[in-house]
DNA sequence: CTGGTTATATCCAATATGGATATACCTTGG
DNA sequence: CCAAGGTATATCCATATTGGATATAACCAG
């Protein structure tokens, strides 16, 4: 598989905090929810998917000194980059492609 | 990564072989096709994908006893089993799921 | 103050990947 | 007729990725 390199966890990730910033945590959280349950990283896949997109420039971690809400000290919120964002977008095409592909093929409607 | 254990591979040759009856060459270039050019599987890739596929009683081969082309006698070809379309089904109906949650993202129109 | 959930991090064995290598058939053109 | 390039399948290897376990600790409800 080529693409531009970005493995299923990885658009995983990047379609969470294109739906908003968040901390790892909650991307996991949103990501078992908007797959109906199916799709689960578990904590290893998580944090090096993370880590991994962090190295690559596709998402960075920003400080949420939101002084108004009481935080957990311990989260670490990330957001997409304008590369992260183009990657998400370019794997969203190429899916809906697939989707098309597969509507076409009866398999869906 | 859960779901029902399928790979990203795995996908992409259980959609050609949705998309009609093929051998394994032809679904390298399906997949190439289809994607336009992003996604390739490497012969690797391909082969073992679709062993594996076949051993999970997803997809299986069957004679291409078409008297009328005269056929390659290297091909082997591979259809979908009632599982295999299953499958291809569910994992489209979520890949449908992420296409939404990136148009609400505002990620693509 | 205690148990359950939230949150991050790292390790490991098992699995999956791309690319190279190998083999051989088939078609086309010189 | 035969050489070359594309077609077709198969296997190997080094590398990358995964799930799950383990660890640590902050947070919150009762």
């Amino acid at each position: 598989m080529v693409s531009i390199m970005l493995t299923a966890a990885g658009f995983h990730v990047l379609l969470a905090l294109a739906s908003g910033r968040k901390h790892g945590y909650a991307v996991m959280r949103f990501v078992e929810e908007i797959s109906g349950g199916a799709v689960r990283l578990g904590p290893g896949t998580l944090y090096r998917t993370i880590n991994r997109l962090v190295a690559d420039g596709l998402v960075e971690e920003f400080d949420a000194g939101d002084p108004a809400a009481p935080h957990d000290a311990r989260r670490r919120y990330y957001k997409l980059t304008p590369q992260g964002e183009r990657a998400a977008r370019d794997e969203a095409e190429l899916m809906t492609r697939l989707v098309t592909a597969a509507k076409e093929a009866g398999l869906i409607t």
